[in-house]
DNA sequence: GCTTGACCTTGACGCTACGTCAACCCTCCA
DNA sequence: TGGAGGGTTGACGTAGCGTCAAGGTCAAGC
C-alpha cells in the first residue's frame, strides 16, 4: 500500500494536486489506516496517470471524469471541443501579441499611428508638452469612440500645420498653458488666431460640412475634458463667443448680437 | 460629469471592472455626488482607455499601473518580458493540442502507439476485455515511469504472440477471469504453460538479461496492481511457486527445494 | 404623489487548479 | 528518546472580473 507522498511521486504530479483531485471527486477517496493517513492501490497510479495525461493535454478538470469513461464517439466529440477551445485562447494570445507589437512607447497607447505622427508634427513647430499631451487625449477619446472615422479627419488635421497661423496658434497656447499667468493677454492674439482660421474654413464650407458628418462625435465630452486640463481655456471659450463663434471642439457661428 | 456606466459604454468596459480598478487602485477614485454616485470627468475616459488598451494586449493588471507611466526605456523592456510570457503561454497550449490530437480514444490514452497495437493483437488472438484492461493499466506504469525504455520491451512483447503457447495463455487466462469459479482448474493449464515460457525463455539467456537491465522497474507495483486486480492471481502465483519460479512481472528461478 | 424601470451603492461568493502556510499528529531511524 | 520527515485538516491567495443580494436614487409617465 502507497501514502499519499509515493502515489504522488509515481504520478509524477504533487500531492496537494492529489487532494485536490480527492475534493472535486475526480479521484475516489481511498481507505485510512489506523493513523488516518489515505492508503493507495496500485489501480490509484493508474487511475491519476490517467487524469493527469488528460490534464496535461488541456482538458478542464471538470470535464476529465466523464471522459475517462466515455463510448469513443463521446470522446472524440469533447476532444474537438477542447481542440476549438485551445485553438480560439491561442488565437486570442497571439491577437495580444501582436497588439503589444505596436505599443513601442507613450504616445502610441491607444493611438493609431497618423495620430502619433501628428503629434510628433507638433512638436516639431514648438508645441509645448502639455499642449500635446491634451492633444493627445483628446484623440485618445475620438480614436476609441471612432476607430474608423479618425482616418477622415487626420490629412486635414496634419495639412493645417503648413499654415503659418496654425504654427502660431500653438505656439502661442504653448507659451499660456506653460505659464501661471491668470489672465493672459496672449488668450487674445490666440482667440484672433482661432477667430480667422474658423472664417477661412466657413468660407470653404469646411465647418457646415464637418456639422453634419462629425454630429455623432462626443462633443461635450472632449469639451470637458478640455476644460478638465485648463480653467483658463473657459476663458478663450468666452473670446471666441465675443469673436462671433461658440462651441470648441466643433465651431459654430453665433447669430449677430449687438455687442 | 459621468455616471460610471457612462464611463465605462465611452470605454467599452463593464461597470464591474471599472470598480475592480478602483480597488485595486489602478484607476483612481473620483469624488462622490450628493447621493453617495461616483461622478467622473473626462479625463477619467481617457485613463480607463489607456488602462484597457494594455490590458488588451495581455498586460497583467498588476503592471499597468507602473507602465502607464513609465520611460520609453523601462517600457520597452516590460514590453518584451511580456512578449516572452506570452510566447510560452503559446507554446504550452500548442503542446496540449498535439497531446489532445494523440487521445483519440481509450487505449490511448497515456500510452505510446506501438503499445496499443500490441493491446489490438491481443484482442485479435481472442484475448478478453479484462484481460487487455489488466494488461494494459500495466503497460500505464511502465509507459509512465520509463517512457525511454518501453520500447526496448515491445518489439520482444509483440514477437511472442505469434507463439501458439503464449496465445494459448491468454486465452486460457480469459476463460478463468470471465467465469467466477474461485478455484478454476485451468488455472493449472496457465501455470503450466508460464512454467515452460520461463524454461525457455531462462535457456536462452533472455531473464538472467533482464535482471540486471529490468531491476528499476516497479515489479512490486505492478504485482500489487495484479493482485487487485483479481485475487485469483494470488492462486496462480503459488502454482507458479510450485513449479520453482517466483515474481510475477520478473521472474525468478527459486531454488530447488526438496518437495 | 405614486409607480416603474433603470441605474447606483457595498458586500460577498464563485470561478481554475492548485501553492503555501499553520498547527498538529504519526512513523521511522540512530 | 529525540528529531527528521512523512501525514492530517483548514484556510487563505492567486487574476480578473461575473453574478447575486439587498438595498438607495433618479427620471419619466400617470
Amino acid at each position: 500500500m502507497l501514502t499519499i507522498g509515493q502515489l504522488a511521486a509515481y504520478a509524477g504530479v504533487t500531492v496537494r494536486a492529489v487532494r485536490h483531485y480527492h475534493q472535486i471527486g475526480l479521484l475516489p477517496e481511498p481507505e485510512r489506516d489506523a493513523s488516518g493517513y489515505r492508503r493507495y492501490g496500485a489501480a490509484a497510479v493508474v487511475s491519476l496517470i490517467r487524469i493527469r495525461t488528460l490534464a496535461n493535454a488541456g482538458v478542464p478538470l471538470s470535464q476529465i471524469g466523464r471522459l475517462l469513461d466515455a463510448d469513443a464517439a463521446t470522446f472524440a466529440e469533447a476532444v474537438r471541443k477542447i481542440d476549438r477551445d485551445l485553438r480560439e485562447e491561442i488565437e486570442r494570445l497571439e491577437t495580444s501579441r501582436e497588439q503589444i507589437a505596436q505599443l513601442t512607447a507613450g504616445d502610441s497607447l491607444a493611438l493609431p499611428p497618423e495620430v502619433v505622427s501628428y503629434l510628433d508634427r507638433l512638436r516639431e513647430i514648438g508645441t509645448s508638452e502639455r499642449v500635446v499631451e491634451g492633444e493627445r487625449d483628446g484623440w485618445i477619446l475620438v480614436a476609441a469612440g471612432w476607430p474608423d472615422r479618425i482616418h477622415e479627419f487626420m490629412p486635414g488635421k496634419i495639412a493645417q500645420l503648413d499654415d503659418p497661423r496654425v504654427v502660431r496658434l500653438y505656439r502661442v497656447l504653448s507659451d499660456i498653458f506653460d505659464s501661471d499667468v491668470r489672465d493672459d493677454p496672449r488668450l487674445e492674439e490666440a482667440a484672433d488666431l482661432m477667430a480667422c482660421l474658423a472664417e477661412q474654413a466657413y468660407a470653404y464650407g469646411a465647418i457646415n460640412l464637418g456639422e453634419e458628418a462629425y454630429d455623432d462625435l462626443p462633443h461635450d465630452l472632449l469639451d470637458a475634458l478640455a476644460l478638465e486640463a485648463d480653467p483658463r481655456l473657459v476663458r478663450l471659450q468666452d473670446l471666441m463667443r465675443e469673436r462671433g463663434w461658440a462651441g470648441w471642439n466643433r465651431m459654430e457661428r453665433l447669430p449677430e448680437s449687438p455687442a
